[in-house]
DNA sequence: TCTTACATGTGTCTTTTACATGTAGCTATC
DNA sequence: GATAGCTACATGTAAAAGACACATGTAAGA
């Protein structure tokens, strides 16, 4: 058996917190900022936490997530060398990026509903 | 590399749509129901989609929440014999699982205010 | 007897997230 | 012109979380 309960949580990495993070937000939050304007990872990478908070984002996983939004047609790239620096790929969001962020809006919508739900019930009997 | 990137939520099991639920919600819902009262894992498992919705519950899943959650004190457990059928295990809420609920509640709470943000900059331009 | 519902569990694979590390260009400084 | 530091992109892999399949046994009813 691998996965011992809850343990690791708390123990482990520090903090004894509970972060009810909402699974895969990342993409929701990097189809946003995309929406907003075209951007390159780095940049992204500076920008998330406004909309993640605690939640920081790795920057591997985001690299990974952003290639994945593109084999899909998601989000489309390509290599800009006009600015200072090295080159950075420049990511924007497709049409089809556009739908799946609304899907995303609406998804996450529904997952307010629950959790106020949750809440309601919870403050009850409090 | 194994994560192929987002393709397998949507090909594979089919339906196309984002589900954005909480990560391991399973575990507060299940806490809120123990406080509200003792009961055994499969009457939990029926109760859970209230709390849950679509998102379901994996009952093996359950299971080993619940003995996770009792190794460390959050509930407590005993056989129970009294009623007919086959024996159950009938969990309680202890105090160290209250207030590790008190703790989701409060983690749920800031998610939602993270989400709302999420959501109002998401209308702001649509 | 055979099926169905109740009840508790184990095994294992896939997906997601976390952590560590590698490469390389550009910039400033000594 | 070495070297230190930042920007930028990327891979490798381990751990955690979740999904799926199945095993075991009791009891009630057709």
């Amino acid at each position: 058996m691998r996965g011992r309960g809850p343990r690791s949580r708390r123990h482990h990495r520090g903090r004894w917190r509970v972060l009810a993070r909402v699974e895969r937000f990342a993409e929701p939050a990097l189809l946003l900022l995309l929406r907003e304007r075209p951007a390159h990872g780095y940049d992204l990478l500076e920008r998330l936490p406004e909309l993640t908070g605690e939640g920081r984002v790795e920057m591997g996983n985001l690299y990974r997530l952003l290639r994945g939004l593109e084999e899909e047609g998601l989000v489309s790239s390509e290599w800009d060398a006009s600015s200072a620096g090295p080159a950075k790929r420049r990511y924007a969001l497709t049409p089809a990026g556009e739908r799946l962020l609304d899907h995303w809006a609406e998804a996450l919508h529904r997952s307010q509903e629950r959790t106020a739900r949750f809440l309601e019930r919870y403050e009850e009997r409090r």
